[in-house]
DNA sequence: GCCAACGTTGGC
DNA sequence: GCCAACGTTGGC
């Protein structure tokens, strides 16, 4: 079973704000960007798991774990004038973009920041995308290897 | 199809 | 608020 990481940022959508959502479970609407839509559109499937990251905050990290609960479906943001995602080239018989639907599954007692996560760059989590400099992409895989050292850290970290 | 300009992301 | 990175757009 694949593992994602999904950025976001917390002043618009945090983890606490899923937390508090009906059924603990969010929409994931909004990307709009080719290699995010390829993963969601063909890849992203339901009982996926994800790692949930905050973005351009302080401090930034993996504040805990998601689950796909429904696979890509039209993103409905795309076709409403009013949002601030509103494409008028996606068009509902020819959608461009995708959303999905997340749970969440489990909140870290304690975030795993970046710091943390750049102290093993060179080593047991080499090629992690969110490390690479410039990585802009909001939803990238991660190696089982790295879900699982990162699993690790959260639990040793504090 | 190239590439400069532009807009956005995101760490700091 | 700054700025590097980089995806997208549009002129040619």
């Amino acid at each position: 079973m694949p593992y994602w990481l999904l950025k976001t940022e917390p002043s618009t959508f945090s983890i606490g704000d899923l937390a508090s959502s009906p059924r603990r479970t969010t929409r994931w609407d909004g990307v709009r960007n080719y290699q995010a839509r390829n993963f969601i559109r063909d890849a992203i499937a339901v009982g996926d798991e994800a790692f949930l990251y905050h973005s351009s905050c302080e401090p930034a990290g993996i504040t805990g774990i998601v689950r796909v609960v429904r696979a890509a479906y039209p993103d409905p943001t795309a076709f409403d004038q009013h949002d601030d995602h509103y494409d008028a080239a996606s068009k509902p018989d020819q959608p461009r973009w995708y959303a999905f639907d997340v749970q969440l599954a489990r909140r870290f007692r304690h975030m795993v920041t970046l710091d943390a996560l750049r102290a093993h760059a060179a080593t047991d989590l080499a090629g992690l995308m969110i490390l690479r400099t410039g990585n802009r992409l909001s939803i990238t895989p991660v190696d089982t290897a790295h879900w699982r050292f990162i699993l690790a850290l959260s639990s040793s970290t504090r």
